[in-house]
DNA sequence: AAAAAAGTGGGAAAAAGTGGGGAATTATCA
DNA sequence: TGATAATTCCCCACTTTTTCCCACTTTTTT
């Protein structure tokens, strides 16, 4: 992966809706060389921000489906989750949609959790839970990606 | 294993929470030529620290899985952890965050315990009760591992 | 015992984060 | 189409956190 993002990082909406990004974030989306961003739903409860320009990359595929379709529209309807264009504003800010915010349940306190090209939006009780719960398949997953159980496998 | 790192160190978390590597760790962190290392949650209520570069071989693997299938997302997200980027400062010190050390219960004395590429950072209470815990099935993997008893089991 | 190295603590400048007023733009409805 | 309301945007000011630097204490070495 050429340029992982990577931090976890606290943050507080605002009374307008707005959220600033920390500058350690900043600086590592700056590879990116945009202030365009898209935010939609994720799949599990919370919002995803891309840089423009990876969710160009992350739609060519799907942008290839058969409009005329239904379970293709579908399809696309489900992935594109709401996407939408967000701008910072001059103080480093975006502003988030009510409905979004909404959706995620997030009211004040969000974590942002950035990996690979795209960073996480939650809200910060559902993170903290999320943390808590090992996935069903983890041991799995891990068996499969590394020939054996990882070094502690447990809780 | 090429660089392996190895020793248990006592260390104070100064009042701003930051911990200072001690000189003996620090002399076998330099081979991987790196002030930056990556901090995340441990499987076991403790931080996990990585060099950067051994972090990006950890992460090769599982940046392979699809995020469209939700064992696979839960699964990256459990293995990340909060993975975020610390750097040295001009006294050997790293910045903990605030939200890590609270979640591994750490106030003020640590234990660093490094081995293979990785140190683990564990609150020192948390750490000798740690010890106390012989794991439920060590007998058995250790005649997986040693085709017998290991070599000295008793404390 | 002295010198060097390691570890600890804290002040102060700089950077980051937070909040809000009010202008400008867009939307709503009569 | 115009008046009003709501939202968005721009800017400034205050607060908090982080960073940088220096100095002191403790431990180790010779």
């Amino acid at each position: 992966m050429v340029h992982a993002l990577t931090g976890e990082y606290d943050c507080k909406i605002d009374a307008k809706g707005r959220l600033r990004l920390p500058a350690q974030l900043l600086k590592q989306l700056a590879v990116f060389q945009a202030s365009d961003y898209i935010v939609n739903r994720g799949y599990d409860n919370h919002l995803m921000l891309y840089p423009k320009v990876v969710w160009g990359e992350k739609t060519k595929e799907i942008n290839q489906l058969n409009l005329n379709i239904k379970s293709h529209r579908q399809t696309v309807r489900y992935f594109y989750r709401g996407a939408s264009e967000v701008k910072v504003d001059g103080s480093e800010r975006i502003l988030l949609a009510k409905s979004l915010l909404e959706w995620a349940g997030i009211e004040r306190e969000v974590v942002l959790f950035a990996y690979q090209q795209q960073v996480e939006i939650w809200d910060k009780q559902a993170y903290l839970k999320m943390l808590e719960e090992e996935p069903d398949s983890f041991g799995e997953l891990s068996e499969q990606i590394w020939g054996q159980a990882p070094p502690s496998e447990e809780q």
